[in-house]
DNA sequence: CGTTTCCATGGAACCGGTTCCAACATCTCA
DNA sequence: TGAGATGTTGGAACCGGTTCCATGGAAACG
């Protein structure tokens, strides 16, 4: 005669009017009880909650998104999965979402045109009310999206005008790095980073790269064009442009690739040529991947999973903020310099300036 | 006089009501030309769909949703994303399931707590209409809860009984690394993986351990207990497992763990007793992570991307599919052996009959 | 004791889609 | 020419929450 009582063989998931009805209120009184049960009396909270519980239910998010207007659920836009410092500022922001009982709608975008078709996804109107971008410059049309969306959002690991950002000094970390080797005397510095975009603004490989112009500068030494190479984004490509800039007649005693997994292509650079590392080449990567620790790369570590959760608290206090809606409002994250077995000073031979009292140093545990 | 005609200051958006106004015909038709236009004049959906442009029309998600009862998003549950494995499953699930313009719910648990709540979170009738679950064992509670909901749900890297899933044959995958190093003529074998996990079925771990077993048994040779080791998953506690393995008066000539993780505790352990690797000891890992390749470990890989892509695969055909709501379909992914650089065969001296001459520890029952 | 204030409460209207049915136009076939 | 089949269309009802207003009773006040 009931409505199925127990939830067990329902075919039809009991409704907040089932459970109005169950406890013997209106529905305005248990949508209150759902909502922290302001402006209820104790008694009638109880049954509320006993009739909640003996039935099962389960509130539609669905229904409460659309009386609302809003979901609870922030996405997250990102390259694919490939890149480890994606994955690692993905936990970050994972992390510390997850534990704020909102949904995450991940979305990773390669190609141009799934970039677009995700950018309508995600600016649907009640679909999201939070969004993290992490990796990636949005185009013109992008920005006026989002504005006009009005939809909170954070760029991570890109800083674009206008946008909240979690970042970190990328034209200091170059400095950082190079310093690095300019301390042990280096003065032939070669560097690897990637290929300009030309459509974006500013990379962080091409800050990375002015950093590293700037230390040469400040230090006085100039630069050979030759050994400044950008390639794509790859071990192997970077292995390429290494292998050609050390097989010039005058070659670089230091380099300095823009990323961790450019620096692994250095490395396998060094080891086709017979290059010993450090004491032939001194390599310096960037980013700290779990992999550096590893194979002893030097690098300037930036915290990744830090700036996931550091981007995540961003959004959250931008959504539950005032309501000042897109001013800007930057994070920089510290970096430090992470020194491990791939740098050291420069080959007695070439070394016509200080620094080379002893040649021989203790290292050899690498080939 | 009209609503405003273009989105750009718009304070309501435009609703389906809206553009049927705008083009001068019923909402059902709007919808039907939302949905496909089938059962629509050419000249009509013309019409419909020039008005959704002029407005800038784009539909509520949460409305779709309600009113049909269900979402267009795929759940995706795993443990936090510190583990490579289940980031490459992860990168593969989503790959696929980007392709097919769901919406991808990320959920990652790490407590009990955090668990729990997911499940219900995920169960929310209307919330999700599809499920994938990556390396986590079902709780009975859990089961139960899934098979109420009727959610279509696929399991990744775990099989339970009742659910479909992708999987490998890690018995068989044991038996593999075993056999490799039984080839090079190892008969003092040791064993490292995780700890027993009483509350779920057999773990991978487990079934590696079983495989690993059996090929010592094929091949005659007996166990030393004292070289069966279960640790935590992680490579600090790999290596105080193995240390004190290879500590004892007589020690393995090879260790198989369970992991790449943890033969790389395995090989700091090596290193901190000064037994080169393979020379002294061969270690032999499970996976074929990145880093297997950057350290030279030989190991067993299994196909971690194609495994999150087969499962969502599978996913998608049983929600598209008859209806046979929650039968079984284990999909088997294949292994192969993947020989580097730390497994060779054992050190001379201990190369004379096998190891147990003396039968004091080991049960040896051959010969 | 009458009036005002306050609080708990019930329930209609609403959010914006989908679905279904009735209504009508057109075409077909006898 | 009429009956039936086919195809297109409009719009009410519905999905299941939230919100807001009207209501009634208790408490506070003069």
């Amino acid at each position: 005669m009931e409505p199925v009582p127990t939830s067990h063989g329902a075919r039809r998931a009991n409704t907040i009017r089932d459970v109005a009805r169950h406890a013997g209120v209106g529905v305005g009184t248990v949508s209150r009880v759902l909502n922290g049960g302001e402006r209820v009396s104790a008694e009638t909270l109880d049954r509320v909650q006993a009739a909640i519980r003996e039935l099962g239910y389960r509130p539609s998010a669905a229904a409460r998104a659309l009386s609302r207007g809003v979901a609870s659920a922030i996405g997250v836009t990102a390259p694919h999965l490939t890149s480890p410092s994606v994955v690692a500022r993905l936990r970050g922001v994972v992390d510390t979402l997850g534990n704020n009982s909102y949904d995450i709608g991940l979305a990773t975008v390669e190609t141009a045109s799934q970039r677009e078709r995700r950018m309508k996804q995600v600016c649907q109107r009640d679909h999201l009310n939070g969004l993290i971008v992490i990796s990636l410059h949005p185009t013109a049309e992008e920005r006026r999206q989002l504005i006009e969306a009005e939809l909170p959002v954070v760029f991570l690991d890109v800083a674009p005008e206008g946008f909240p950002s979690v970042d970190i000094d990328n034209t200091a970390g170059g400095r950082i790095a190079t310093e690095h080797l300019l301390e042990f005397g280096h003065t032939a510095l070669g560097f690897i980073g990637d290929l300009p975009e030309p459509e974006f603004e500013f990379t962080s490989s091409a800050r990375r790269l002015t950093g590293f112009l700037d230390a040469c500068a400040a230090a006085g030494i100039g630069q050979n064009l030759d050994w400044i190479v950008r390639v794509a984004h790859a071990r192997e490509a970077a292995a390429v442009g290494a292998e050609t800039m050390l097989r010039g007649a005058k070659r670089p005693t230091a380099i300095f690739a823009a990323s961790d997994t450019q620096a692994l292509g250095v490395l396998d650079a060094a080891r086709r040529l017979g290059l010993s590392v450090p004491g032939d080449l001194s390599v310096m990567g960037f980013d700290d991947l779990e992999f550096a620790e590893l194979v002893g790369l030097s690098t300037v570590h930036q915290p990744l999973v830090e700036s996931g959760r550091c981007a995540a608290d961003l959004l959250l206090s931008r959504m539950s903020g005032d309501g000042t809606p897109q001013d800007d409002d930057h994070v920089v994250l510290p970096l430090h310099l992470e020194p491990r077995g791939t740098t050291g000073p420069p080959p007695a031979r070439s070394t016509h300036t200080p620094a080379g009292k002893r040649g021989d140093r203790p290292t050899g545990h690498h080939e």
